[in-house]
DNA sequence: CTGTCACTTGAACATCTATTCAAGTGATGG
DNA sequence: CCATCACTTGAATAGATGTTCAAGTGACAG
């Protein structure tokens, strides 16, 4: 009687959940071009942080964080540590939401009175 | 040996800072659970409210940066207003991310001396 | 061993973001 | 037309998050 549309279990919750810490690590500029440069090969901390033009510190924490939420993989190679893309998932991702906000509408649509098209996804995923 | 790894044109840069938005909006438990209610099907911010437990006013909130991110639609019906997912994009995206999410691991991975595979990409998406 | 290099981490500060209440809007139904 | 219903919006508060400086760690070269 309760839980009317969601017959998702508990574990699926948690899933939610880690989606969406996985989202918000991906949800800052300077992270995410972090890791399309990571897509283009892997790289050392220090040269990262020329690349962007930031501090060594700053993008030792981005990757802490993209660490994390195991979006990139270490390796130590002589006295560098190189990051990298952790698998091709991750760039599946960030190459679909780039994707999406290039067609995307240029974030100004005042109101559109009706959209007719809304998506129902084929019943679970599970 | 300068801009070693980045070829990235200047609407590149754009996008990425768009897809860190569209990033940043799913990347919220309360927000994501909304979109996966939504692709179960459309709702009006009343009932979607009822399912969270959450205030009317809130709901409506977080739809709002759904929709400014171009992530639900919305259509009038009746008195009511239907609000769904945008497309099929925003659904890949969604189940993309639960699946990373399912399959990683369970987010405590101390350090790992070596973790040999780093993913790159096909060269460029441009 | 020892010094150094490359990186990590802790704490402080500033910024941003989510939630809520109250007031506002506008289409609908009568 | 007018009242109401369903929703939106503005402002305030509280909590989260990013960046930075300074200090710490650990492996490698000599």
């Amino acid at each position: 009687m309760c839980t009317p549309s969601l017959p998702d279990a508990a574990g699926e919750l948690a899933a939610i959940e880690r989606a969406a810490r996985l989202f918000r690590a991906l949800g800052e500029t300077s992270r995410l071009r972090l890791l399309v440069t990571l897509a283009q090969g892997e790289a050392c901390v220090s040269d990262a942080a020329a690349w962007a033009g930031d501090e060594l510190s700053t993008v030792s924490q981005r990757l802490r964080v993209l660490r994390a939420e195991g979006l990139v993989s270490r390796r130590r190679e002589g006295k560098r540590i190189l990051y990298g893309l952790a698998d091709r998932h991750v760039a599946d991702l960030i190459f679909n939401a780039l994707e999406h906000a290039m067609e995307g509408r240029p974030a100004s649509e005042p109101f559109r009175k009706d959209e007719p098209k809304a998506y129902v996804s084929h019943d679970s995923h599970r």
